[in-house]
DNA sequence: GAGTTCGAAACTGCATACAGTTTTGCGGCG
DNA sequence: CGCCGCAAAACTGTATGCAGTTTCGAACTC
């Protein structure tokens, strides 16, 4: 049998990460030979990897000139929540009108199984992991792999910006996950209840809230990606 | 000055409009020489072509076995369907919230001046140019290019099929253009008087019409690709 | 005749090299 | 002091070669 990651898959892995997490900051010149070395691999896969990025709208690219960390704008991120709305809400009533019984019990037992360490977790990172899975899950019960595939992709380009988000909410004011798990619940009882235009309402105003707070959270992390260290 | 377009540009257009086409059958697993040779470009060019195409679904990929072509499935044109109602309708709504007047009224004459054009044309392509062209400025209306990008993909993908199924209809009955006027002419008219359920609605109901007939291209497709040649 | 094994051929994965382009920095000029 | 021009350095674009993997087919077994 042979390995089953390659070095492009790898590298590809490490990029992602590094993209979602603006550990380029924005409109930066990607270096090839210096990001190879880093990695630990030519350029030939670095370059492969780059390009599927650049598909995935994680990178930009110009002839001659080379790849570059796509730029941060508020209006960028308003775009791709608004895209979250149209994709997850669809996701939302197709899963009214087909999800199994027995599945939408499963998404709704998840919740409560997860409410006490929702309520109790305090890292930004575990706490949208969790946001982040519910949603996947919730995308899931359309039955549709093209809606959560664009979802996987909608959710890792604003992942930066809703961990500045949680950071936000966590060193301010602690009332914030109750909120948040009601509304989810709100969602799923809508779907239990085929209701369709109730349940995509719901899901909705849960995101549009969450870009209003985006909004505030991009000037935030203008400010960590231009002064930042030292 | 340089030229403005590489080799990989070059080879990716190709390669893109080849996938669209199903000018690989599906499954078909793609020899990377071969069709280096034939495009002529080597390998290098050519593999980053190729993965760009695989992070926007035109193609898959197995690690140590190569790219192919990705299959065709009715759930899967469902799926791409069931995206573009999402993309589509939501963008419809963006429209009508902000769109300019002008911005409407120009597209409400484009419909205009497109429709004698649109009546008399027979050529399948011809017609699905226009279609996709009105489907693309509709979505520039909500100033969102993210939906725009999205919707860009999933056109492509369905190309095939839209092709095969408006050949379809003009080898049959010649009455199918005039309906789909209408159905732009209808959204249009709702987006113009901001009134974006009417419009989304419209849209949702012209895209999943589209679909059911879609479905049946999809069995022609089939035959078309596996029987077709000598 | 169907199934198995094994070696050769074909193909993919990746490093490297070099050509062409862009960027940089320096010296001269106004 | 700023600006232009130019040459060197740095970087990207792509071809090529080789190593490792998969695929194919012929010989062999039952």
């Amino acid at each position: 049998m042979a390995k089953r990651e390659s070095n492009v898959d790898r590298v590809y892995e490490a990029l992602r990460r590094m993209a979602a997490d603006f550990a380029f900051k924005p409109d930066q010149r990607i270096n090839e030979s210096a990001l190879s070395e880093v990695l630990g691999a030519s350029r030939t896969p670095l370059r492969e990897a780059l390009n599927r990025l650049v598909a995935e709208g994680f990178l930009t690219f110009q002839n001659n000139r080379g790849f570059f960390c796509r730029p941060l704008t508020p209006s960028y991120i308003m775009d791709l929540y608004e895209a979250r709305v149209a994709v997850e809400c669809e996701a939302t009533r197709l899963a009214c009108s087909r999800a199994a019984d027995a599945d939408i019990a499963a998404l709704a037992d998840y919740l409560n199984r997860m409410e006490p360490e929702y309520q109790s977790a305090t890292d930004p990172e575990e706490l949208l992991a969790m946001d982040e899975s519910f949603h996947a899950r919730l995308a899931q019960l359309s039955g549709n792999s093209e809606l959560q595939r664009i979802l996987n992709n909608l959710n890792g380009r604003t992942r930066y910006i809703r961990l500045i988000d949680l950071k936000r909410m966590r060193d301010r004011a602690g009332g914030k996950a109750p909120g948040d798990i009601s509304a989810h619940r709100q969602i799923v009882q809508g779907i239990a209840a085929r209701n369709a235009e109730a349940a995509a309402l719901a899901m909705r105003s849960h995101i549009e809230k969450r870009r209003e707070e985006a909004t505030e959270a991009v000037r935030i992390a203008f400010s960590q990606l231009y002064v930042p260290d030292e």
